[in-house]
RNA sequence: GGGCGAUUAGCUCAGUUGGUAGAGCAGCGCAUUUACACUGCGAAGGUCGGGGGUUCAAAUCCCUCAUCGCCCACCA
């Protein structure tokens, strides 16, 4: 009996040293290759943000990439897998006033640099945390290659890269409406907000001759438009321009009447006053007419003086049921509907109401860059794993607005460019040589805002590779696959598409694989506070790297959400030392095969008159085709399915009569080698342990034997 | 208001060119001195959400309805 195979199987014992023998052995990166190795394929991984450990999302990408990476090694293609760590701009910093909040601090009050270099500090941790996590999980990385989003190179390309849509016209600033967070006192893309179901009042107020329905009272201080459809027969009698004297909450005004088409003439009563500087809709009606607009509510939720004494300085969602009562006693309030059902704007991070305010940021004008992004994809230059994924993102990207760039917090690249403090015209600056306003020659600030994260992150493929003359740009890039979840369709993968075809002129990848959520055993989604989150790294520790790793992927269809249960992941434990049990029955009795060349005549010759080997060729042929089609679901099914009920169950139960027969011993032998040799991408860790004791001739490392087809 | 997905064994889910329904777990019966009880063998369990259509043949294609879920959307 081979001491070394005992019974069972423990993965503690075998996962740190053969990723110790993989990583010295230097064939993660790609340089280090042997001859056979050609061919580039490219995957640049997702860099996990640097805010926490990893959760079984990340165990997933890990398992899908090093899948990949890993069939790819052996088929001999020249491999590069280039690991990475982002800053993660807001989510990071939500994460961290959190934590502030938690020791009754507040950024606020916080030196700008102090907090940069704590924030800092608490990324660096994450991140060196999570590499030692990643590497756990048998990520077949090239370490030497590693990047992080704030890296001066990085940010070398970021800033080229600002300029470059400055110079070709394709950026500006603009004093245009935004989605702000009065908590998180930034503005936030349209992604970066969450629409939520909403019961309100809806208020019904005498506006003059006119009735107008609003749920937002608190905004109304300002409006001195009313508008209606220019086709509306209940208002003929009035025309556009025509000013109207009425009174209103704090006295008398005079209010103009606007026709617009947006009306729609079967809501309410068909009338409604404006509020442009905090409503997107009523902010282009405006537009339209060239109308004028004031702010009405701060950025901390207050209202400005324009609301009078009574009500400056309220927080709107007190002074709300006080100006209605106001218009109440004056007798302009005509009814009140307790239930509106609406949908409301909150921030994705705090859920709080979103309070659309007019401020001046840095716009990408989108549409010439989705133009570019739409045609690759129809010309097939990227595909889609799914194809339904690949509407999705059409559909998204013909209807995509200009994009705001610009974010107010700390924890960020911050943005290269002055701002006149006098016509407020904004200024690429790169080197800091700006020094007075290029357009009225006015008193100049730096910007203090700093670059959404997703900008940056859009640079990825081409910013790790060392854009433009870097040598890995120029073997590695277009990359091969980008495997990501889901949920970052429209933040990332779309953003990655637009500017990598824009700087580099190629697509930053040729294949886009996405994969969806993993939630609970129950399908409910993991959620800290719901405490149904399950840690990767402590399922690794309980059943083994490898049978966590499989049990991702068995059954988990791309782009569609998996459940995830321990009963699963315990029933690949098993497999793994049912594998490891196959093993120690083959390698017990072939104790006396030394040296096996598996190149020689007579061991083709005896393949070859087997028949029992048909049914493994046909396996292994499907198993590289679903491969191929990024069908890893099946593929790992059927490679399971093999081993276990045909390999052991008939193959080896038949050879139990014969084993002193060496042609069944070579065979079982072939046989094993095969197995080892197609779950490895899979299962690497007791794969690589197992092959360590076969006794074969020339043997290298599993990491880098050939693929067997 | 649009778009998309799901509905298959008790539970969680696979099923890629249409050809007699699959896995894991749970449950049932039998088996234990030699690879493995983290096991083997056997049996049981589904009118593939409802209805209609195309076809020699439909879980698979088309239409329709129902329930659940997701995404997108500036109707006060």
């Amino acid at each position: 009996m081979n001491e070394k195979f005992l019974n069972p199987y423990d993965p503690q014992k075998t996962e740190k040293i053969n990723y110790k023998l993989w990583e010295e052995s230097g064939f993660f990166n790609p340089d280090k290759l042997p001859e056979r190795h050609q061919k580039p394929f490219t995957i640049i991984m997702p860099p996990p943000n640097a805010n926490g450990s990893l959760h079984a999302g990340h165990a997933l990408f890990v398992t899908l990439e090093d899948l990949m990476i890993r069939y790819k090694r052996m088929q001999g293609f020249k491999t590069l897998w280039v690991p990475g760590a982002d800053h993660a701009g807001f989510e990071t910093q939500v994460v961290y006033e959190k934590k502030l909040e938690k020791e009754g601090r507040s950024r606020f009050k916080m030196d700008p640099k102090e907090l940069y270099d704590e924030i800092m500090q608490f990324t660096l941790d994450n991140k060196s945390f999570m590499e030692n996590q990643v590497r756990s999980l048998g990520a077949s990385c090239d370490w030497s290659r590693e990047r992080f989003t704030l890296e001066p190179k990085i940010i070398e390309t970021v800033y080229e890269t600002f300029k470059k849509l400055s110079d070709d016209n394709l950026l500006y600033r603009g004093e245009k409406l935004v989605n702000w967070c009065s908590k998180h006192q930034t503005s936030l893309s349209e992604l970066e907000t969450d629409g939520v179901d909403k019961e309100d009042k809806f208020y019904t107020f005498q506006y003059g001759p006119f009735q107008i329905g609003t749920t937002r009272p608190e905004t109304k201080f300002g409006d001195k438009y009313v508008v209606m459809h220019p086709d509306d027969e209940r208002y003929k009698e009035y025309s556009h321009g025509q000013k109207i004297d009425l009174e209103w909450i704090n006295g008398p005004i005079t209010a103009t009447i606007i026709k617009d088409e947006a009306i729609d003439m079967k809501f309410g009563t068909g009338a409604m006053t404006i509020t442009p500087w905090h409503d997107t809709a009523d902010f282009e009606i405006a537009q339209r007419h060239n109308l004028d607009y004031e702010q009405i509510i701060d950025f901390y939720g207050k209202l400005l003086p324009i609301a009078g004494p009574e009500f400056e300085g309220k927080n709107i969602s007190v002074a709300r049921e006080e100006i209605v009562k106001k218009l109440d006693e004056k007798g302009l309030l005509v009814k009140t509907e307790e239930s509106f059902k609406h949908n409301v704007k909150v921030c994705y991070k705090c859920n709080r109401p979103i309070e659309p305010q007019i401020k001046a940021q840095w716009f990408i004008k989108t549409e010439p860059l989705t133009q570019k992004a739409l045609e690759a994809v129809e010309k097939g230059d990227i595909k889609f794993v799914t194809e339904r994924h690949e509407r999705i993102f059409r559909h998204w990207m013909e209807n995509i607005h200009d994009w705001n760039i610009s974010r107010q917090i700390i924890w960020g690249i911050p943005i290269p460019a002055k701002i006149c403090l006098d016509c407020g015209e904004g200024m690429v600056d790169l080197d800091d040589s700006i020094s007075k306003c290029s357009k009225c020659g006015g008193k100049i600030e730096k910007d203090k805002d700093t670059f959404d994260t997703w900008f940056s992150s859009g640079q990825w493929p081409f910013a790790t590779l060392n854009f433009p003359e870097g040598k890995d740009f120029k073997g590695f890039y277009p990359t091969d696959v980008m495997e990501t979840g889901h949920d970052i369709l429209f933040f990332w993968v779309a953003r990655m598409i637009m500017l990598g075809i824009y700087c580099t002129g190629e697509v930053p990848f040729k294949t886009i694989y996405l994969h969806g959520l993993v939630r609970d055993a129950k399908g409910k989604k993991m959620s800290k506070s719901v405490g149904n989150v399950v840690n990767p790294l402590e399922l690794s520790d309980k059943y083994g790297t490898d049978a966590l790793r499989m049990s991702l992927l068995v059954g988990n269809t791309p782009g569609t959400d998996m459940n995830l249960s321990e009963d699963k992941i315990k029933a690949y434990k098993k497999f793994a030392n049912k594998l490891w049990n196959i093993s120690r029955f083959v390698l017990d009795n072939t104790k006396d095969l030394n040296e096996v060349d598996l190149e020689s005549e007579d061991i083709k010759k005896l393949i070859n008159s087997n028949s029992e080997l048909i049914n493994l060729e046909k396996t292994i042929t499907d198993i590289t085709k679903d491969l191929d089609n990024f069908q890893f679901h099946i593929a790992s099914e059927k490679i399971y399915h093999y081993i276990w009920h045909e390999f052991a169950d008939k193959i080896i139960e038949e050879s139990k009569e014969k084993l002193d027969n060496s042609e069944t011993q070579l065979i079982l032998l072939y046989i094993l080698q095969i197995c080892l040799k197609t779950l490895h991408p899979f299962m690497p860790f007791i794969t690589e342990e197992i092959w360590k004791s076969m006794p074969i001739k020339n043997k290298k490392l599993l990491l880098i034997e050939e693929w067997p087809v």
